[in-house]
RNA sequence: GGAAAGUUGGCCGAGUGGUUGAAGGCGCCAGUCUUGAAAACUGGAUUAGUGAAAGCUAACUGGGGUUCGAAUCCCUAACUUUCCGCCA
């Protein structure tokens, strides 16, 4: 969430700002909103410190026991007028509630403009495509030969979108997940979380899933939770509510959750194999982060999930998404593409952004500085990696002639075998 | 799922419907004292909104109600604790 007082403040500026992101957002009606707000504001308050007043009134009249009866008539009036004004401000409160809540992050301002995706830029690519000297095929069907995913089981006990991990399938699933936690935590200083799987509604407003995109979440009938689109919902929202102090900066998560999305609007789109799932495993960073090192502290989140691409020998390379491209609540954004043979092109594994204060705002995220005054920390995440892509680069890329894969000596410890046959 | 009790500031903890933003204690910050520290003493300190400012408004888990006036009474939701039931 934006500061109201800035964006009314800096109209034209805001508006500038956010016109080469993706989507419409309506700031002349939430100034105009914000006017409305303070107007009845104003009105309101006055009442209610005449009435403050004169109920001080009243009950010295009362303990002279003298008529206080005109002055209480009198109050009453005024109640009912301060109720109404209330109940008016309460609705234009909720509505510009909802509407700064809807309105994205503004890009930082290094991040290139453009519309949609082929306006990212590259930043830097890493390793090189294997060739092949045999036609390597897709993990899907490298999945059916070795018998390690199942998918027409997967679609008869629930459905589209589903995977039934097997055997050599599931372990190097596992494997991935243990070893990538194991490199964030020893490695890399991070701090393991072990999240619930299920969020209330708070938060996913805080990390800003909602109000805007309700319909892509899976939604628990029996209690209105939201099963988690990613663990950065859950970790980030741990300090809700919180003042971190000073000498904990930067606090650095992470954690590994199942992952649901409704993947509403994509259909037709990656029906087949691991890529686009309705559940799938992914290892999250969460960093919150002083606001004067954010941009360094996303430079280093990034190369810690870049590390697990380096450790496994996947070639990938890494981009800065365009203002056009970028997910509504974040300032900056790099994605990390991991090379796909089967789709003969760069497939993004992971997305590495700071919010800035955007998330913190919603979240009331702050911390204590030198001055003993209390400021609103950065957020920043990334994943770390999304595991199930793993396991389909591992797959294709590490491929043999005869049908086999070659595992990465860095996942043989995990996997307890050297080769998936 | 049933029953009961509870939720107050960084923490503990008082609080008969009427100067209670909230006693007291602990902790915190500054000062005095001290070679330095501790102790003691003195003073200070919530957050947000609004306003040029003085100030005003709001906040005692959230929401609603009663009242001229609510931390205090009523309803409701969430959470915590205990007992029962069920259960990995």
């Amino acid at each position: 969430m934006l500061d109201l007082k800035y964006v009314c403040e800096n109209l034209d500026a805001v508006k500038k700002a956010l016109s080469n992101r993706s989507g419409k957002t309506d700031l002349d009606e939430i100034a105009v909103l914000a006017q409305k707000r303070r107007d009845i504001l104003k009105e309101v308050e006055k009442d209610k410190a005449a009435r403050n007043s004169a109920t001080g009134d009243i009950a010295k009249l009362k303990a002279e026991k003298k008529d206080a009866s005109a002055l209480i008539a009198e109050m009453k009036a005024l109640g009912d007028k301060i109720k109404v004004l209330d109940e008016e401000l309460n609705a234009v409160e909720a509505d510009l509630k909802l509407k700064i809540l809807s309105v994205p992050n503004i890009p930082s301002s290094g991040v290139p403009v453009g519309r949609d995706e082929t306006g990212n830029v590259e930043v830097r690519r890493v390793g090189k495509p294997a060739e092949f000297k045999f036609a390597p095929k897709a993990h899907w069907d490298l999945g059916e030969s070795l018998n390690i995913f199942d998918w027409p089981r997967a679609a008869k006990i629930s459905g589209a979108r589903f995977t039934v991990y097997k055997g050599f399938g599931a372990r190097l699933e596992r494997a991935i997940m243990n070893f990538m936690l194991d490199t964030h935590i020893f490695k890399n200083g991070y701090t393991e979380i072990f999240p619930p799987f299920m969020v209330n509604r708070d938060s996913m407003t805080g990390t800003g899933q909602l109000p805007k995109f309700e319909e892509d979440a899976f939604a628990v009938k029996n209690n209105g939770f939201f099963l988690v689109p990613t663990a950065e919902v859950p970790v980030t929202n741990l300090h809700r509510d919180e003042v971190l102090a000073l000498s904990d900066l930067p606090v650095k998560y992470c954690a590994y959750t199942a992952c649901f999305r409704a993947e509403a609007g994509s259909a037709g789109r990656d029906t087949r194999g691991l890529i686009r799932q309705h559940q799938f495993n992914k290892v999250e960073l969460v960093k919150f982060a002083r606001p004067e090192n954010s941009y360094d502290e996303l430079e280093s989140l990034t190369a810690d999930a870049e590390s697990i691409l380096k450790a496994l020998g996947l070639p990938f390379r890494t981009v800065a998404l365009c203002t056009g491209d970028m997910g509504f609540s974040s300032a900056k954004t790099y994605d990390i593409e991991v090379w796909m043979p089967s789709y003969n092109r760069y497939v993004e594994i992971s997305s590495c952004s700071n919010f800035e204060d955007f998330q913190a705002r919603r979240m009331n995220i702050k911390f204590r500085d030198e001055d003993g005054k209390t400021r609103l920390v950065h957020t920043l995440n990334g994943s770390g990696l999304a595991v199930g892509r793993t396991t389909a680069a591992i797959i294709e890329n590490f491929q043999n002639a005869d049908g086999t894969v070659t595992v990465p000596d860095a996942l043989r410890t995990y996997m307890g075998a050297g080769m998936i046959k």
